[in-house]
DNA sequence: CTCTGTGAACATCTTCACAGCT
DNA sequence: AGCTGTGAAGATGTTCACAGAG
């Protein structure tokens, strides 16, 4: 298969939410200019985005949603369930574990790890904070496919290279850092400060 | 000045926390190939982006530390302090509101939404949250530049709206949808979600 | 006639490679 | 000699426009 681009994937991710609405709202079928509309994008990047895929479409009616949705999840590798480790157990990474909405799409909380003894054994989401003594072991015996990483910027390198020897294939990067991936791990940044930033930038320049 | 890229512009805040980083470890010069591994970019890459806004750098030398990083805090807009406000007092509002990462960046928060009842009169990270009966007014009454949405997904666009009326230049969106800019406001997503299914997509494509 | 699927045109972003300043 | 600054080349991503299926 062709290789897909990464805002590709993304706009895959936004679809899938607006056929979920579509659905919702009983719509049988959906246009790629309507599509386009619900996720902010146009109707031609909708039909090349899908088309690296196959035809999905009936011309002269539109995609039928909900089979474009399963074959969307599909894709995206949401046809299974996912096993999630969140390291550092501060206030964003006790947000992200309380939230559900992960748990809906496929991925589910098995493990919490913290350095901080004060909160080991604190109950989160369904967990129980572990300390980081036998880091490495314990993630190996959760099996877990994806890490979230909420640690300190000074300690997110550190984490991510034993989550790789922990045989964590995907990692979700909180620290605003940038971090190596240390084997073939796919690695991916979330940085709030920095898109802080870059709209402060967008206010500047408009205000010059 | 030439239109800079948002990748660009995502890139300048990371030279910024490299640079920082030199100057916290005495550093007087550095040179594009060290900031670029810091940065986890390439050489050119950051001498590409720097030249769009002059040159800044010392042939044979390499650039200077703190200078650079003062012209880069020019650039991106981080020489005043920007007033935010926080919409959605849910997990991840409380949770946004009590990271001081953004105050040391120039960000203070000085307002805090809910249209929960329950959730008003909390007191969260300096200030207390507000109804929403006036949110207009208050927002206006704030003069805030920013504002983070935390609301579901189904309230963002609304949210939107009334912030972009009430002055609000700047919208930095965490609800797992696409929002429209009512005006010339600037906006950027943060979709945790997707980022999960764009790691699902990439590990789906390396086990096959 | 409507709306998809897609090559071709266009635009944007990244890398290369080297002239030229210090 | 070392390292920046930058045109030019190359790669990638987006939009156009239309043939063709339903």
């Amino acid at each position: 298969m062709k290789r897909i681009s990464d805002s590709s994937v993304r706009r895959l991710s936004l679809y899938l939410r607006a056929l979920e609405d579509a659905l919702a709202h009983g719509r049988a079928t959906i246009s790629s200019e309507a599509l386009a509309r619900a996720s902010g994008t146009t109707s031609a990047q909708v039909r090349k985005d899908l088309s690296m895929f196959g035809s999905f479409g009936k011309r002269g009616l539109g995609y039928g949603v909900a089979e474009l949705a399963e074959r969307l999840r599909g894709i995206l590798g949401l046809g299974r369930r996912w096993r999630i480790v969140i390291v550092g157990a501060g206030k964003i990474g006790i947000a992200l574990a309380q939230y559900h909405g992960f748990r809906d799409r496929g991925f589910d909380l098995v493990g919490m790890f913290d350095r901080d003894p004060d909160r080991v054994g604190r109950r989160v989401g369904g967990v129980t904070v572990r300390g980081v003594n036998r880091f490495e072991h314990d993630v190996r015996g959760l099996a877990a496919d994806v890490a979230i990483v909420t640690v300190p910027a000074d300690a997110a390198q550190g984490v991510v290279d034993q989550l790789s020897r922990a045989g964590v294939r995907g990692i979700l990067n909180f620290a605003p850092t940038a971090v190596r991936a240390t084997d073939g791990a796919a690695i991916r940044n979330v940085n709030m400060a920095l898109e802080l930033e870059a709209l402060a930038y967008a206010l500047t320049q408009g205000a010059d």
